[in-house]
DNA sequence: CGATCGGTTGAAATCCGTCAACGCCCGTGG
DNA sequence: CCACGGGCGTTGACGGATTTCAACCGATCG
């Protein structure tokens, strides 16, 4: 549990040398964060809209939701985070939200202090790190208005499911093409932007065509035909070539 | 014209320091930054969808879209910019985008090199302006989500008016009630996520609620009404306090 | 003067949300 | 062990929201 913390930091670091070369000492100086690691369970507000944050979150384990809410209770998930990746990162520069944090799973969490990071931050490469993925951050979010205010319901399940299918294999955790999901249907339907009961006839359509969630497990038997059906194309996650599917 | 190059830049510089502090040197780097004017028509394409780019855009007038395409040829608007904005900062840590810019009317542009701006991100609270800048830039973004993902249709179009009026205000054109949105109704259509026949429409129960938009000219009569009706929450536009409506 | 673009309107088809009910699984408590 | 309840998934029927297809009009421009 203690080593949860180097382990959490290790992959922050890993993180960030996908996108920007670091030297030895930049590395250290991110192994050295203070940190502290927090279990949280599936269902509960790590960051209620509107507060102040004075630290920023790491994910070890499990998945989390960032999202908005109506006046009516009801929920919009603007992004998920999947292990290995800092949801907050931006809360650094930008520390009074809009939003809220949700462990969408039960979730192990890495909470760094903004200020440590803002420190780091001096240091011109690693300020440059931040940067590029809050940018990668946002890339997504672009991605995602693009996918939630276009498709039909079909290509946007599918989308977001080719979309976290990349981003679980790059965390290690299964591959593009079966991998765990640990989330409702009526979260995922949060995700995409529609009720559960029509993402539940969208899920059955898409199990026609070989993609299926059963029992929060993605299964995508033929990866290349989802990724045209969703009309998938991987640029925007910044990530390195030999990490993305073949054109 | 040769003044325009000045006169942009100090408008870039207005906007980091909206939500960073900057000493006199650091505000004289920003003005000193190499940059080239031009001048772009309507309908445009600054740039083109997978394009690598080695130049940040700012807007000293008209109107920037930055779009994503589909197989079809419609295009999705996942983000706007108005005159004082940079549409592209976060080019400069991830210069391969998986979008388009797209002058929405004519436009006067500000073109700085990245290798500049990098440079200039050595320093310690530039880089952090710049950042805070992409932070805000996804913030916003991340609003876009959940606007366009729930769902009515009247309450979207309210809400990127509210926004847009707020940003029009801050550039110094018109006033949050009353600007000049210099697109067409099948622009706004593509912004919002909605064909422009059904846009007409919304518009037209709008106007019954006094938001109208005629004659590219956005007039909202009771901007505190229509706030409430787009549930419009000004937060995530990360603006200092005084620039926003009163609570 | 014709052509094109942007806006407007109508009618039909489709997608999607709402309401409601049911079944399954699993944990809890009797 | 069984009864109960709640969360989750599933399905049907209905209505409303949105798209699609189509036509028309006014303004602008060559």
């Amino acid at each position: 549990m203690p080593d949860d913390r180097q382990r959490g930091l290790e992959m922050f670091l890993q993180r960030l040398l996908l996108r920007t070369q670091l030297t030895a000492e930049e590395q250290d100086a991110i192994r050295a964060l203070p940190a502290r690691v927090e279990d949280v369970r599936a269902g509960r507000d790590v960051v209620v809209p509107g507060e102040h944050t004075s630290e920023s979150c790491m994910i070890v384990s499990g998945l989390m939701s960032r999202f908005d809410v109506l006046l009516d209770g009801r929920r919009q998930t603007v992004a998920l985070y999947v292990p290995g990746e800092m949801c907050d990162l931006h809360s650094v520069p930008v520390p009074t939200a809009g939003w809220g944090l949700e462990a969408v799973a039960n979730s192990r969490l890495l909470f760094v202090p903004h200020a440590a990071l803002r420190d780091l931050a001096r240091n011109a490469s690693l300020a440059l790190a931040f940067w590029c993925d809050t940018a990668a951050d946002g890339s997504i979010l672009a991605k995602w208005v693009a996918n939630i205010g276009r498709a039909q319901a079909p290509p946007r399940v599918a989308h977001l499911f080719c979309e976290l299918g990349l981003r679980m294999e790059l965390a290690g955790l299964g591959s593009r093409s079966e991998f765990e999901l640990p989330m409702t249907q009526a979260q995922l339907a949060d995700a995409v932007g529609m009720t559960s009961v029509h993402l539940n006839r969208t899920l059955k359509a898409l199990a026609a065509k070989g993609v299926t969630f059963v029992r929060k497990q993605v299964c995508i038997a033929d990866w290349k035909a989802a990724a045209e059906l969703a009309e998938f194309e991987p640029t925007y996650l910044v990530l390195p070539e030999e990490t993305l599917p073949p054109a």
